[in-house]
DNA sequence: TCAATTTCTTGATTTCGATCAATCCGCGGT
DNA sequence: ACCGCGGATTGATCGAAATCAAGAAATTGA
């Protein structure tokens, strides 16, 4: 153990200071020593959308914290068909805690921005900080609440409902509508018409078409292709199923 | 911290010294003292099939090894739609450590024998056991891997491929298939027709026809409707898409 | 600025699985 | 044994989304 030692707000390493994770993610559990350890070893990068972050049945040598951007987790038959299997939004952690078994790929879908860590640093803050720990595991259970959400939505629902299911979770996410009196949400959307389709479990003229409906009956604007405006959250929630 | 005192095998609660759990499951991280803590706690306990466990959005004060029998984990829409999320078999942990957020409904699919713990005990062990949050982190990113992996099913495969997909996932957890070159596998259904359904995101009518066409192509033979014997796995395999 | 290319939309047709509708089978009870 | 009932199978029809097929719109690059 180091000599415990007076750690002043300045003392947090400068790359942390205004970083949502320091607070949300992970790094919230981390005291200022730990911080700045963890720090040492870690990088900010810039990647683009398109970027490959692990690749399938690729071994595992870093984690890293989401700071902006989204990041899809994608799986692939061997046939070519896709699957997207979860999105990652600021401020998520990502990366796979051992074993890295299930064949999974991540790609940026947008300009990503990380803070990415070697895994033997954070596994050996790990064994030193139970918090971390446990933060590593709420973000697991998140991450499996997100999934079996999604398992109702792509079992049980129709592309109508998938669509609008889809939209009110970016909205969730990017405009952070979790004020339930908000009326209203605006966002660019971080995923491509294929790949929509491909996490909503339909086909690029299907999402299309659901889109273009919701369009034509006012619930939703689209500009440039990319930009939506939501005109009244609880109309699309009404077309959500639940 | 107790003075540490010779541990004998018998020391190791009567309870758990057969149990499944003890070694593969959660309490394998605990050392003969905090095992005896945890076993005053706990209880086994049978129910039959149909038994719900855990109610929507109830509050959660037990935990449980799955010692025997199949838990499956369903949610509904407010229509009623219903789909299965996830299916525990022995020794699966199951319960939700920390809060309770994400609205899920536990129900006993066959008779299952249950070795359950109060969530405090569980929580207390936790503290002082740093193994056993560490299993508890395992368990939750086996279960995401799963969810992960039947997305993919759900929302990317065939009613035929989803069939297969389905009687390979039970053969692996209920006949142990890992062995690569075992060709047969037999089991008994865990799942009533309408489950099956529920699981993979189809009606009852086509899951009775897919299994009527798997034993028409004679890769599997079903005898008294519940016991499933696969003739030739690889051929199931075949069918399962990958 | 203007091809060239990719991404998205829209339309026509087909198909797979849902829905509707009878049976059929297995099982427990009397 | 017989009935009665829930669960399962089978058949006929329908419909939502996939597939096939052009185009239109946006983005890229020279």
């Amino acid at each position: 153990m180091t000599v415990r030692q007076d750690i002043h707000n300045s003392d947090i390493p400068v790359l942390c200071q205004a970083c949502e994770a320091r607070h949300h993610g992970v790094c919230g559990a981390l005291d200022p020593n730990k911080l700045v350890a963890l720090a040492k070893t870690s990088s900010r990068r810039q990647v683009d959308a398109g970027t490959e972050l692990i690749g399938d049945a690729e071994a595992i040598h870093s984690y890293a914290n989401v700071l902006s951007g989204v990041v899809k987790l994608t799986k692939t038959l061997s046939d070519g068909r896709q699957q997207i299997v979860g999105l990652q939004f600021a401020p998520d952690f990502f990366g796979r805690p051992f074993r890295a078994e299930s064949a999974i790929n991540a790609e940026a879908a947008t300009r990503v921005s990380l803070c990415s860590f070697p895994k033997a640093a954070l596994e050996r803050i790990m064994k030193e900080s139970p918090g971390l720990q446990g933060r590593l595991l709420g973000q697991t259970l998140k991450d499996l609440d997100a999934a079996r959400e999604w398992m109702v939505t792509l079992g049980r629902k129709t592309a109508a409902e998938k669509i609008a299911s889809f939209l009110l979770l970016i909205a969730r996410n990017i405009d952070r509508v979790s004020d339930p009196n908000m009326r209203t949400a605006a966002f660019d959307l971080p995923l491509t018409r294929n790949d929509i389709a491909d996490f909503l479990g339909l086909t690029i003229e299907t999402v299309s078409r659901q889109l273009t409906k919701l369009r034509a009956d006012g619930v939703i604007r689209i500009e440039n292709n990319r930009h939506v405006v939501v005109v009244d959250i609880s109309r699309l929630e009404a077309r959500a199923g639940s």
